[in-house]
DNA sequence: ACAATAGGGGAAAAATTTATCCCTATGCAA
DNA sequence: TTGCATAGGGATAAATTTTTCCCCTATTGT
C-alpha cells in the first residue's frame, strides 16, 4: 500500500474487511499460518505460484493490520515464525465460510469460470416483450 | 478479463470464490442488487465513487458468472434491471459474513488501517516551529 | 431544433498490484 | 571452494485493474 491517489473508503465493514484481506495471497497466507504453516519458506512451498516478494509484502501488511504476528529468531541462519494474533484467528472463520462456498460450487465455478474467460461474443441477453 | 499473461489458479475453493468476488465492486454491487437496487442508475447512485464504466464491466462479469440476470426492457429511454440468479443468492450469506465481521470490527479497523497507512507513507514529522 | 433521459462501449491514460532480477549475510555439507 | 538453505530488501519491469474522456442509441418534451 504506497501513497493513493484514489482514497480509499472505509464507510461500512465490507469495505474494511476488503482493505485487510484485498491482496492475491492473503487470504492464503492466513488460512496456512493457521493450519501451523508458519515459517517463510514452508509459505513460499505452500504457495509456489506466489513470487518470494509479494508474500514478504504481504504478510507484513497482514502484520500492520495486526492479523499476524512475526517472532524473529536471532540465529543464524534466520529463522521467523509468523502465528495469528487473537485477531488474527476471528478472521478465520470468515475465511472458512469463503472457502467452503467455493468447494460447495466447485464444478459450477469452474465450469463457469473457462465458460466467461472464452466468451467475447457475450450472452445473449434476456429481452421482455420480443 | 482479457487475455491473461498469468494463468489463473483454480485449485480449491478459495480460488474459485475469488475469482468471481475479485473486483473493486462486485462484492457491492451483489449487496445491493440483493438489497432491492437493481437498475444501473440506481447502483450507480449507491456506489457513487466507481466509474460507471466500470460497474457496467463488472455486471458484466457477474452476468457471465451466473450470479446475476439482467433484464433488458425493449422500451425508450432504455430500462434495465439486474437480479440475482438463484446461485447469485447463495453468495449473499457468505458476503454478509464478511460484512459482519467488518462491522462487529469496525473502530478497531478502521484505526488499524489508517495507521498502517501512515506507516508506508512516511509520517510526516510534525515540524516544531517553521 | 435540441436538450434530457437511461443505457452502452472503445481507446487510452492512470493507478495499482505483482513479478523479476540481483543484492546482503552466516553456517553447514559436499 | 562452491553450493545450498535461511530471511530480507531495492529497483525496475510487467501485468492487471480502474478511471477518464468522448461518442452512440432512440424517444419525449420544450
Amino acid at each position: 500500500m504506497k501513497d493513493r491517489k484514489i482514497p480509499l473508503n472505509l464507510n461500512c465493514g465490507l469495505d474494511l474487511i476488503g482493505e485487510v484481506l484485498y491482496g492475491k495471497w492473503k487470504i492464503r497466507l492466513l488460512w496456512f499460518i493457521s493450519q501451523g504453516h508458519q515459517r517463510p519458506s514452508e509459505l513460499q512451498r505452500k504457495i509456489p505460484d506466489a513470487s518470494r516478494r509479494v508474500l514478504n509484502i504481504q504478510l507484513k501488511e497482514l502484520e500492520e493490520h495486526d492479523l499476524v504476528a512475526k517472532k524473529i529468531y536471532p540465529v543464524v541462519p534466520p529463522k521467523v515464525e509468523y502465528s495469528l494474533t487473537a485477531f488474527g484467528q476471528t478472521v478465520i472463520p470468515v475465511i472458512a465460510v469463503l472457502g467452503n462456498w467455493g468447494n460447495e460450487n466447485e464444478e459450477r465455478l469452474r465450469k463457469l469460470i473457462l465458460n466467461a474467460q472464452s466468451i467475447t461474443d457475450g450472452l445473449e441477453d434476456e429481452v421482455i416483450g420480443r
